[in-house]
DNA sequence: GATGAATGAGCCTTCATTCAT
DNA sequence: CATGAATGAAGGCTCATTCAT
């Protein structure tokens, strides 16, 4: 198993450069990604066949490798999609002219509401199960994801304690917290497989009024 | 994967006397948890091959399956044994006879050293990633580590809002958003492989004294 | 194609050393060399799969992996006993102190039978097709096999031509033209598949009667 | 791999005036060819994709299977053309109105300089390894190539002989002798990838030389 | 006629699991 | 009981070849 790293890679890796014209169809992509996101969510990464891949996107498996270098890139690229898909405007709601306890009470049940969607849990499980193995791909996903929200919300918390209404020594902190404290738990335990539906409205809102309540009182908010 | 547990053992069972019919030897039961515990940590459930474990716990891999049924079966056994080793011992922290800040800066110090540890977050992100595709070991998991000491700090809570100390209308929600604030973040990020070594004992210090402060002046805590 | 080198191997090159128990049965390893060594011989290198493998040699797939590397390793395997097989016995033959032409003649047919045989034409004919995408495999059957042979004939020569009974400028070139003349192209023609039974004794014969001839009377022996 | 030759073109056939079948566009057909011949012989035929061929060729791979049947029918047009190329004008030089030794070395320059080409040799090599499942292609390849040589050869010292200059019983033999002499084992060397340089002009000079001083004294030539 | 895109078949390799010893 | 050896099944990936445009 070791001494097979010189020699095997002679009879293929002699090819070079130019791969074979890369599948441009952004129609097909999004078949393959979604067909892919579906089963791989149901699956986990490891336990998904790139068959299942094929059958699922109803493509031949080796179209995949027309638009996708290998597995890995492949889901790479759902991942990057799923994070990015609504951070932006997410992020947008974080506007200093509106009145705090709204925005955030807002902002906290928009991030809730998406972190708590099954498919959305898939893809942070699938992720975090993989992170052992490569690190890259778990680092990306959150730097691109979780800790962008984090980030975002410590420069909003910066804007209120500067203007006096808030009394944080550390938003960095307090962002994270904030974030977490408004889940009251609840995705943790759909992280566990412990629920699957996603939750209904009336106890998200509860949860972030709660966490909301709790991070205002504990940080001194005054109106 | 299941279906043929109980028909093997049948035949040496008639041939001998009241021989125990499977690996009942402790010691080597513990060299192959040790042993699996150690390679799962490293590579994953799905990237660690039974060869590996073998290999990791000095035992050939026939014996892996006279100890263990399969795969899986060792390794709940391994999560089972993770989650109980010292939870017992941290609830008996949570002591409502000791000051409450205290008591909860000292379990909040306990749980987070522990969920910090390479090797804890290993297991958690192990059984993550299998749970989508094998949800009760994720629930099991769950209630036996996580929802188990969310209960217990409910419990507590309980205590000190009938005695008048703390404002509380939800004390489950309460302790799950006390179990998520201590931490920081600091989990979270190890989670997703961001970082691997365990945090510093002063940035733990830190992290459980910014939560446990926001909590109590959250929820209204009266000396 | 090319992007994947770093991130590909990631997910199993993890795994480190000690191979699988490396299968050290004797008489099955046989039972796969010449299994291989058949199958081998009748499709060549590319055309022949492993599943082809297994089956030529009644074994299962999973068993050719447990006793070689890899093809590339099975087939090497076979090359380097093909080629070391008979050399060593062959060149014993080179004896000085027997006569000249008749240690020759009987040399030249030994090597000649040999060469002419149609499992060992096909083993070269592999070799060689092979040969410009792993050069080393090529050389090192070279090496062994016909340089071998060239340098133990020029070696022989050098003493003849030292007792002055030969006049040769160079002997290294003059052992290459030995091994050459005596085929009467007879080797070659089966190379290309022209022919593919083994040639009748007195055709051999005659060849290398016939090229001994030539050679001895144009390098000036002198009984 | 044969059986859908014919049919395919029929369609187009029928539905069209009198118009050229299939892919006759002459210069196309030489940039494939070219093409097609420098990556069969850097890579092998079985190792080179028809993906290759085609970002070698700078058409499409459908291109390809409009002007040749399948892989092999290309390979084997590659091979014809290689050989005939310029064996003819090879061939013109054995005049028998010129004095016999320079005739013959101008001959066997010729020859060796040609064969002992990196090109040429990764086309013998390529032939010699799909021998064993093509045997057509390589006996064509033979025939055409050394095979015609030889009866040249062959047919050229027939003249000597009976004008009694030279005395040679089988000349077909001695032909096929005299082309494996003058080489001293330089293009054998190449074949199996030892060396892949073309050889500078001074040693191809001596191997000749001595090849032929070798012959024609061995032959019993009389100036 | 030329091409980009698509695919069924098949390859090498590995894995979880089970016997015979 | 422990093990070395063996294997059926499956996985990721590539290839020669063919349509629709």
């Amino acid at each position: 198993m070791e001494g097979s790293q010189a020699s095997r890679p002679v009879m293929k890796e002699l090819r070079r450069g130019g791969r074979p014209a890369a599948g441009t169809d952004p129609q097909k992509r999004r078949q393959i990604l979604d067909g892919a996101h579906r089963i791989f969510s149901e699956l986990g990464f490891d336990a998904t066949s790139m068959s299942d891949v094929a059958r699922s996107a109803q493509v031949s498996k080796a179209t995949l490798y027309v638009y996708f270098q290998d597995k890995e890139h492949l889901f790479t690229a759902i991942c990057a999609e799923q994070r990015d898909r609504n951070v932006a405007e997410k992020l947008a709601l974080l506007d200093v002219n509106q009145p705090l306890p709204e925005v955030l009470a807002r902002f906290g049940m928009e991030i809730l509401s998406t972190l708590a969607q099954p498919l959305v849990v898939a893809a942070h499980r699938i992720v975090i199960g993989v992170a052992e193995r490569m690190p890259e791909i778990g680092s990306e996903f959150y730097e691109a994801g979780p800790l962008r929200v984090i980030n975002a919300v410590a420069q909003y918390l910066d804007h209120h304690v500067a203007a006096g209404r808030l009394n944080v020594p550390d938003t960095q902190l307090a962002a994270a917290q904030f974030c977490e404290v408004i889940q009251g738990g609840m995705v943790k335990a759909r992280l566990y497989g412990v629920l699957n539906e996603p939750p209904p409205r009336d106890e998200i809102e509860k949860n972030v009024a709660s966490g909301l309540a709790l991070f205002l009182k504990g940080y001194g908010f005054a109106g």
